[in-house]
RNA sequence: GGGAGCAUAGCUCAGCUGGUUCAGAGCACCUGCCUUACAAGCAGGGGGUCACAGGUUCGAACCCUGUUGCUCCCA
């Protein structure tokens, strides 16, 4: 068969995955073997794949690969979560290209061309994800409005209000004035804007001409002031105490008073105060009793409250105050100003500061235990730091905004009755009944009832999502979330820390009484070249699957992985891929070459072939234990590059190179069943880094039974590990290198054979090696001496002495340099060791094994600058 | 303003409890090679005052203090 010379994964990666679809090798139920359980971090049923994904995708597979390889039952869980801002702001844009207002459309209606869109666009990302090899249990996928996830929410908000942890409050919250809906402080972003600051009269009451000054960013604000501040200590303003002054235009009365919290060094020192319209202005209003006027409609539009400029927008009636204010003659200056402004992470709209009734969830009881398991390691962190970043906020939550003004989403199970009061319950019965109990008027009807029109929090489902998608709020003692729960390990962004991370322990702990995973993998950002994060807005983000199509899946993976210790963020550049394809092509061609020797089940096995394999089977189990530490320790980029150089420096550079047979020579047998035997090993060590690839060599090493897959083979265990034996094979490594560097100097083609003789010193040299050294030095004969020949190049490996007869062409004085140098260095070397030995104090405080290590040093050298020295001689002589 | 983290080769990062060639890896770079698996390759090579300044110690990239610079979180 012709295997061609370049790898071509296109074809390779689907037939496989399909295979595996079929095969039902993701499939995960419950048995008598040790459960392993990753729950996807649903990526937003809008979305569509982008490099954070990958990475954060290509680590869970690696992981429950490699789990399924252990022999456990490995279940990797899928799902979407419905992201009521994002999913409701496409699904409404949607509706706007077809002349559709969601203001004219019913709750229900809306409703149901958001399921129609969901249903159409939802499981795009999940397609997408099976690109890069994703290994999930597709038949368990979820959806956080999945009815059972939806009434799982419900539930749980029930059972928390009844508990008291739930409450309903005015609060100024974030309002976002196009998506219409509050926002949590972490949906808000802050972006330094350029800006002014207006500096305004306002009229003293009952004065003819007497102003005070303030300075704002925001003059459309000053219709809902109710009063004006300074510091109580300023000099400056001390008369105005008890004195009214008179809003601009309006003129409404509003009274002058006095609060620490003004800096007296910004603006005039002197400030307005608007209650429902700053959150600082809100809590002054609240300690002096101040009236709040709201003049915001929803939508940012001003409404009659503010008496001017009614139903137009609030960065229109900005332009136009101000000039309505310049020919009123009350702005004193304008001036440039930067500040920190707060947009929507949604929809980028300018964030309202407005008062609005929202329920909220007590954080304080269930932050403390969630704080102390990940204090004390029961849930570890990778990579540790985060447990500080985790542990402050934990110390200062604050309750959290659970209500959302939208239609997508778990619809609040609150009722209102007709005189204002509310029930909750989890069905419209239920909670009649109560209402009728509350009411004491058993004549109430569903009807009489109002439900709340909000909608919870995407993150109020979240937070659920390692219990829900096992059913264990509705069924605590099913089948799934015994076995599956807790889950093993959780991939995820260190930004997602708190909205998620932080309540799914929270949660865990309150429905299960236990937490939700054990490890947590906090992986980087990805960004680009120049440092920026990748996003859609920059159009800076590759597609994913142009990469898997341009470098194959395996390769994608491999060029993630390399360079993104957890935690780092991953500055993203296609190279990586490229290094991940040609790893890819590396492999590939070692297989090519391994597939074409012929065996000759007559030859016996070449001594130098024989403790080549040897050897390897040695530094494959050293590696092996290595690639394990790694893993333990959640180090998979170092867990990849240590089986990524097992293979291209020790297999391919070393060891297939020792083995292989003389060209369109024949090899035996035992040698060529090692070298498949290490090559499977290989496959099985890479498979979960790279499970196209691995899979397809697996097939082509040996014919092997349509049913069986590398996917469900175990990983090898690694066996004992022949320490002389690496340190010989070392050496003789070094021993061939220098014979290169010998035929390179003095310009020995590699297919003149040469001679070798070895000087050997202390007796360390075995010799075990000398047929390998033969054969990659291309040495006709290799022998013991007891003196430096006469004109040889020469070099060192340890205390051994190796020369190359050279007949005539030799230059002495090179030889001579480059041996003096080394001697310089060597005694250098003798010098600090000496230094350190006859300083007192070191060797009576040190311990005794590291005073002996350099005992040891110091014989060494001593050793090596005598032998040095007699060569040196000898080269004089000759 | 409060808190946290980081600073090691051109880049991205390892470096565990202070002590073996501990100053490393990969990539990039330089020099030879189209050698019969692979130029997506082979062989060889250069490159760092471990941010700076002190201190502790027989011994510091590692521990302590300060300085500078960068990042993140909260206000």
């Amino acid at each position: 068969m012709e295997i061609p010379a370049k790898y071509d994964p296109s074809g390779i990666e689907d037939k496989w995955y399909q295979n595996w679809l079929n095969k039902k090798y993701f499939r995960s139920v419950p048995d008598e073997r040790e459960p392993f359980t990753i729950v996807i971090p649903p990526p937003n049923v809008t979305g569509v794949l982008h490099m954070g994904h990958m990475l954060n995708n290509t680590i869970q597979d690696v992981l429950v690969r490699r789990a399924r390889m252990l022999g456990k039952n490995a279940l990797w869980l899928p799902g979407t979560d419905h992201a009521s801002i994002a999913t409701e702001a496409k699904v409404v844009a949607k509706l706007k290209e077809q002349g559709i207002e969601k203001a004219s459309l019913t709750r229900e209606e809306f409703l149901k061309h958001a399921w129609e869109w969901k249903e159409k666009h939802g499981g795009i990302i999940l397609e997408q994800l099976k690109k890069l090899g994703a290994s999930c249990d597709w038949d368990r996928t979820k959806f956080t409005m999945d009815e059972s996830m939806y009434e799982s929410v419900i539930d749980v908000f029930v059972d928390l209000y009844n508990k008291g942890l739930i409450y309903r409050g005015v609060r100024m919250v974030n309002w976002d004035p196009k998506a219409l809906t509050a926002l949590s402080d972490e949906e808000v972003i802050y972006k330094e804007v350029k800006s002014k600051l207006y500096y305004l009269r306002y009229k003293v009451e009952g004065t003819a001409d007497e102003w005070v000054t303030i300075a704002t960013t925001r003059p459309e604000t000053i219709l809902g002031d109710t009063a004006v501040c300074y510091h109580p200590e300023d000099e400056r303003f001390k008369h105005l105490a008890g004195k009214r002054v008179l809003v601009p235009l309006i003129k409404r009365s509003i009274p002058m008073i006095a609060a620490a919290y003004v800096d007296r060094e910004f603006g005039t020192g002197c400030l307005k105060i608007t209650p429902a319209h700053d959150i600082n202005d809100y809590h002054i209003g609240l300690k002096h009793k101040l009236e709040t006027i709201d003049i915001f409609n929803d939508n940012g539009t001003l409404n009659e409250k503010a008496l001017l400029y009614i139903g137009q927008d609030r960065f229109e009636v900005r332009k136009k105050i101000v000039e309505d204010l310049l020919s009123h003659g009350h702005v004193e200056k304008i001036e440039d100003y930067v500040n920190n402004v707060g947009f929507s992470e949604r929809t980028d709209e300018v964030i309202e500061p407005k008062l609005s009734v929202q329920w909220f969830l007590k954080m304080a009881d269930m932050a403390a235990p969630a704080l102390e398991v990940v204090m004390n390691d029961t849930i570890h962190f990778h990579p540790e730091k985060f447990k500080n970043t985790y542990r402050h906020w934990m110390e200062n939550v604050r309750d959290w905004c659970i209500s959302r003004q939208l239609w997508w989403g778990q619809r609040i199970p609150a009722w209102y009755l007709p005189d204002g009061d509310l029930v909750v319950a989890k069905t419209p019965e239920l909670a009649l009944e109560q209402a009728r109990k509350l009411s004491g008027n058993e004549s109430l009807q569903l009807n009489d009832l109002k439900q709340d029109e909000d909608v919870l929090d995407t993150w109020f489902s979240s937070w659920l999502w390692p219990i829900s998608v096992f059913d264990g709020i509705r069924h605590p003692d099913n089948e799934d979330i015994r076995y599956y729960y807790p889950t093993n390990d959780l991939i995820t962004a260190p930004e997602i820390l708190f909205f998620w991370v932080a309540r799914m322990i929270m949660a865990g702990l309150e429905y299960r009484n236990d937490i939700p995973f054990k490890n947590v993998y906090l992986t980087g950002i990805v960004r680009d070249k120049l440092g920026r994060k990748m996003s859609k807005s920059l159009g800076n983000s590759p597609d994913p699957l142009d990469l898997i199509a341009k470098f194959g899946a395996d390769g994608v993976r491999v060029g993630m992985l390399l360079t993104s210790p957890a935690g780092n963020d991953l500055p993203f550049d296609e190279s990586l891929c490229e290094q991940g394809r040609n790893f890819s092509n590396k492999i590939w061609n070692a297989l090519r070459l391994v597939k074409g020797w012929q065996e000759d089940a007559r030859l016996e096995q070449p001594a130098y072939a024989s403790i080549s394999v040897k050897w390897f089977e040695n530094r494959l189990n050293e590696a092996m234990l290595q690639i394990n530490d790694h893993y333990d320790k959640y180090r998979l980029s170092e867990a990849l590059m240590t089986a990524y150089k097992l293979v291209w420096d020790d297999f391919c550079s070393w060891y297939l190179e020792m083995v292989k047979p003389a060209y369109q020579q024949p090899i035996d047998a035992a040698t060529l069943n090692a070298s498949i035997g290490f090559f499977e090993k290989l496959m099985r060590l890479l498979h979960p880094f790279m499970p196209f690839i691995t899979e397809e060599i697996w097939h082509l090493l040996e014919d092997r039974p349509e049913d069986e897959s590398i996917m469900v083979a175990l990983q090898p265990d690694a066996g004992n590990v022949d320490e002389t034996l690496l340190s010989g094979f070392q050496a003789a490594a070094e021993a061939v290198i220098g014979i290169r560097n010998v035929r390179k100097e003095k310009n020995i083609p590699f297919k003149d054979a040469i001679e070798l003789k070895i000087r050997v010193t202390d007796g360390s040299e075995s010799g075990a090696f000398d047929p390998v050294i033969g054969k990659l030095g291309n040495i006709s004969s290799i022998e013991y001496v007891a003196e430096k020949p006469g004109t040889a190049a020469g070099f060192m490996v340890k205390a051994c002495e190796y020369y190359i007869p050279l007949g005539d062409g030799i230059d002495l004085d090179a030889e001579r340099e480059k041996l003096e140098k080394e001697l310089e260095y060597t005694r250098g070397f003798l010098d600090s060791v000496m230094k350190k030995l006859g300083n007192e104090r070191f060797v009576s405080n040190a311990k005794p094994e590291v005073v002996e290590v350099e005992y040891r040093k110091k014989s060494d050298a001593e050793t090596r600058i005598r032998l040095l020295e007699e060569q040196l001689q000898g080269l004089k002589q000759a």
